[in-house]
DNA sequence: GAGTGGTCTAGACCACTTA
DNA sequence: AAGTGGTCTAGACCACTCT
């Protein structure tokens, strides 16, 4: 089973063995793998060997382990979501209209200085008063993605105080403000989240996260809109149009 | 320096305490950490409760080791080179345009029968027999992404044969096929690379990829390539215009 | 040769789940 | 109570880098 002068280590060649035997279906997703001590006697190696395999595996994302119940094969991708951006994405309706249900949660609401980047993105001075809403959207009463959305204070006055108001944001700020924003770009980047959102995703810390940031513009070419988006890497599958 | 009673375990409060230190800016990206050795003086506790709190920082990307040299602090968000995807996106000149030197290596050139997603994707029937072209590229003589491209057999007779000629990849197709593919809709995702891609693109197989699959068609609007590219997830933010 | 991280063993106790 | 993974200690040897 260990070849001990295949001059790779002997967790690496665990790690190998277990891959293939999920990936040739021995183990499918979501069934148990033999225990830490088990794999220990199968492949004659010490318990913390085991551990050490398992460990990588899981941070890989092929396995997850539960105190108490044993280690066990990650549901393969558990149904990516096709999320479409245009320059007028509606999260709401855009995942009602495949059939899920959408949920929103407003996490902070609060007016702050302008920080350099939300600035520069704004066309704001830096220091200048902006309003943050930070919102953490779901599917099917799952976590989904969270968004952080910057507006220049002086055109959404009294948002904060509305707060509970808000179900679909564009349609908040059509109704009050009259403002109807349109995407004029987006950025992507694949890291990891910061603390408090890999608790908020409830996801572990390794698991990447698809960071997508968005400045809209009113009609009349105005910045009314710059938001930091973090979707979950294993949930969310952004798909773009460029007709 | 370690609190015994916290109820947090040992190596997560060092994992805290380091992180604090970075973003506090005790060590800058690039510093040296203490070794492990002092680490364990420092904090009070074994080698092996230090190396797991290394390990899962390593994990999440905050620092690196090497062998035989220390313990670091990552450099990765500096370098992040913004690439700008269009209907009509050449990599050579986008990367040339910001002053950096692009390369391109082709790493698998074969003519495939058309897997059920790849044929799905360029309209044809599953088994059509398709021309795969897979293309590292990189910047500044360091790996950026892998592409592995599609195209109908039919449209690139003889590609194969000339693959040697390819520098800029739409100078060819345009030069010997008189083939102008144009973006029709592009997919975004954030995942961990294979085993090859990792090694060819230089990373650890626990650092993030952004995976951009993407559709072109020709003037006429059959669709004539269909390409997957994986990009570092530690070098790249992808920008999209919706003008 | 001294110092670094990488791997492996051995044994212990803990927290949690299940029966 | 028995079994599981989670944490910690202790000691050993290795491969590699630097000087």
């Amino acid at each position: 089973m260990i070849d001990k002068n295949s001059g790779l280590s002997y967790y690496r060649q665990m790690m190998e063995y277990i891959q293939k035997q999920v990936d040739g279906g021995v183990y499918k997703p979501g069934d148990r793998l033999p225990s830490e001590k088990e794999l220990g006697a199968i492949f004659h190696v010490n318990r913390h060997t085991v551990r050490q395999a398992m460990m990588e595996l899981a941070g890989r994302g092929l396995i997850y382990t539960e105190r108490g119940k044993g280690t066990f094969v990650a549901r393969n991708k558990p149904e990516l979501i096709d999320y479409k951006v245009s320059r007028r994405t509606r999260f709401t309706h855009n995942i009602m209209d495949v059939g899920l249900i959408p949920g929103a949660r407003v996490l902070r609401g609060m007016e702050v200085a302008a920080a350099e980047r939300v600035a520069g993105n704004l066309r704001l001075e830096t220091g200048a008063r902006v309003v943050l809403l930070e919102m953490l959207r779901s599917i099917n009463q799952e976590p989904f993605c969270i968004s952080t959305n910057y507006f220049p204070a002086h055109l959404t006055p009294g948002l904060l105080t509305r707060i509970d108001e808000i179900s679909s944001l564009y349609d908040f700020l059509d109704k009050h403000y009259g403002l109807r924003p349109t995407r004029t770009y987006s950025t992507f980047q694949a890291t990891f989240p910061g603390q408090d959102d890999a608790a908020v995703l409830e996801i572990p810390r390794n698991q990447p996260v698809l960071v997508v940031e968005s400045a809209m513009t009113g009609e009349d070419g105005t910045v009314i809109q710059y938001s930091v988006t973090r979707f979950r890497g294993d949930r969310s599958k952004i798909s773009v149009g460029f007709d």
